[in-house]
DNA sequence: GTCCAGGGCCTAC
DNA sequence: GTAGGCCATGGA
């Protein structure tokens, strides 16, 4: 089977099974920036006790989080870990959104994709999946999201033999996918949504997995 | 008590 | 260029 049609199957059994996402739960592209942030290598929870506490404590702009005392930021990020480094991160990130862009982040719209990720991608704590986060989450560019279960996942199903990197799984879909920003949004979400759903180990067999049947057939048949 | 989340940086080798 | 250690909280 080509791989465009693995991969629209793939997704198809995914929305089949756990429905529309409805990606990035926030108010506003500046939101969703802090967000990609304050999520990095933990749970959305922590984010959903973080953010009201930062709208209650600034203007939600990149100024007014400047202006915050940097004990109270780490004060309010604590239940997304890694507290200290977040907060210089969120900091590092409105720096750059007030110097680059004076804090408007509709001026965004007129660069280019690759320069925006580039631009991202140069700023401390900011690594390749934030930066995609915030190019499709909060700029609505057709940026594919990677994560670990998308690496996790694709040897599973035949489609890569797990040393590829970043880009060469980004590009696997990009280049097999047309461009388009609700379908990556999608796409993503889904994908951690089966990811942390179940079979996170590598049991010999699930038939509850709505993936089984795309799984790898011959060696053992392991769940996705 | 142990494991691990919607990662990224730094340091060794 | 890549494997390993580190950062920190909270829920399962």
């Amino acid at each position: 089977m080509p791989l465009t049609q693995t991969l629209h199957q793939l997704y198809e059994t995914l929305y089949g099974s756990y429905g529309s996402q409805r990606w990035w739960p926030a108010e506003g592209p500046f939101e969703v920036m802090l967000g990609a942030v304050l999520t990095q290598n933990t749970t959305w929870s922590g984010v959903e006790k973080a953010m009201p506490a930062l709208k209650a404590a600034c203007d939600m702009t990149p100024a007014g989080l400047l202006s915050l005392p940097l004990e109270r930021l780490q004060e309010i990020v604590r239940p997304t870990g890694y507290f200290r480094q977040k907060a210089l991160r969120l900091r590092n990130l409105c720096r750059f959104l007030l110097d680059r862009y004076g804090g408007d982040l509709a001026l965004m719209d007129r660069v280019p994709t690759p320069v925006l990720r580039q631009e991202f991608l140069a700023l401390h704590g900011i690594g390749p999946e934030t930066a995609d986060s915030i190019l499709l989450y909060a700029l609505n560019r057709p940026v594919f999201v990677v994560d670990a279960y998308t690496v996790r996942l694709l040897p599973r199903l035949g489609l890569a033999d797990g040393r590829q990197g970043y880009r060469e799984v980004q590009d696997l879909f990009m280049e097999n996918l047309p461009p388009d920003t609700g379908l990556y949004n999608e796409y993503h979400a889904l994908i951690v949504a089966h990811g942390k759903g179940r079979c996170r180990k590598q049991t010999p067999r699930c038939m509850e997995c709505p993936l089984e049947a795309m799984c790898l057939h011959g060696r053992m048949r392991t769940s996705v």
